[in-house]
DNA sequence: CCTGCTACCTGATGGC
DNA sequence: TGCCATCAGGTAGCAG
């Protein structure tokens, strides 16, 4: 389910239990999360290496290995488990009866301790490559949103260049990355701005304010989810607190937390949009 | 190059 | 209760 700040707390959570460790061997439970790959490239490029690293941009997360990395993405639902040893992860993933395991679909056995990544909807993946510039992804990602090199001014630019509503511009990884589709709507929210502008519509000042809140909710989840942190031995770990920061999203028909007019719900491409038609114009 | 649309999966939910 | 349609925080791939 994630966007940039729900991979951004799972980065950190991640790092002290995986850096330095030693990837032992590789368990490929369900095939196709490392689909169009094959499993054995997998267990090929990862065992018997060291994790160097934890790396995210935009809502990728990956491992970097002595040689190459292995890349990570949740899409709507993956997360991350983790477990004491194999004896732990066999006895308790995928057993026929949901009630009596975890669902697994890769499992990293490391000298110590085992990363599992599950999905149950089977849309995550679990890719190596040999670099991160031989990732078509990662290369493909445009500036990361919370990082030092968002500016207002380079963000201006690339506003100026688009022609798109600007909720469709949000969504667009390879302009912006990390903003999905709660985040574009509570940013465009805060900003007073409606979805359909297009892009190279924005004043210089509007531009400013979507900037800034851009920065200000990615930040503010990004609290959210680190308080409490995800706790990956636990199988039901989720985000918590999430729908209390949110001022929009999802809330059709109730009054906006500003203006008090009902929240509008209306679809750009295939995508939900929440907005407030009488303050975001 | 840009844009818009479908496919990819599974499970939860709500209407009839 | 049961069945069916719809929806879900994402992105790759393809056609125009």
């Amino acid at each position: 389910m994630p966007e940039l700040p729900e991979v951004e707390a799972v980065a950190q959570s991640l790092r002290p239990l995986v850096e330095g460790r030693k990837i032992r061997c590789v368990h490929v439970l369900h095939p196709i999360a490392t689909k169009p790959q094959a499993p054995a490239k997998l267990a090929h490029a990862t065992e018997g290496q060291q994790i160097r690293a934890v790396r995210r941009k935009g809502k990728y997360l990956w491992l970097e290995l002595a040689t190459g990395i292995v890349t990570l993405h949740f899409k709507l639902d993956g997360q991350l488990l983790w477990f004491s040893g194999a004896k732990e992860l066999f006895a308790k993933a995928n057993k026929l009866k949901p009630e009596n395991g975890v669902h697994v679909d890769v499992a990293f056995e490391l000298d110590k301790g085992v990363l599992g990544f599950a999905d149950g909807r089977h849309f995550g993946r679990v890719l190596a490559w040999d670099s991160e510039p031989s990732c078509p992804a990662i290369a493909g990602l445009g500036i990361d949103a919370i990082s030092p090199g968002f500016t207002t001014p380079q963000f201006t630019k690339l506003l100026a260049a688009s022609k798109r509503p600007i909720k469709e511009f949000l969504l667009d990884q390879s302009k912006v990355a990390g903003v999905g589709n709660i985040y574009s709507c509570e940013s465009l929210w805060h900003a007073k701005l409606n979805p359909r502008r297009r892009a190279n519509s924005l004043t210089a000042a509007e531009s400013g304010k979507l900037h800034k809140a851009i920065v200000s909710v990615l930040a503010r989840a990004l609290e959210c989810c680190l308080h409490p942190a995800p706790d990956f031995r636990d199988p039901e770990w989720w985000f918590q607190g999430l729908e209390e920061i949110l001022r929009v999203y999802d809330r059709e028909g109730k009054p906006c937390r500003r203006c008090g007019h009902p929240v509008k719900r209306s679809t750009q491409g295939v995508r939900a949009t929440y907005f407030c038609a009488h303050c975001q114009k």
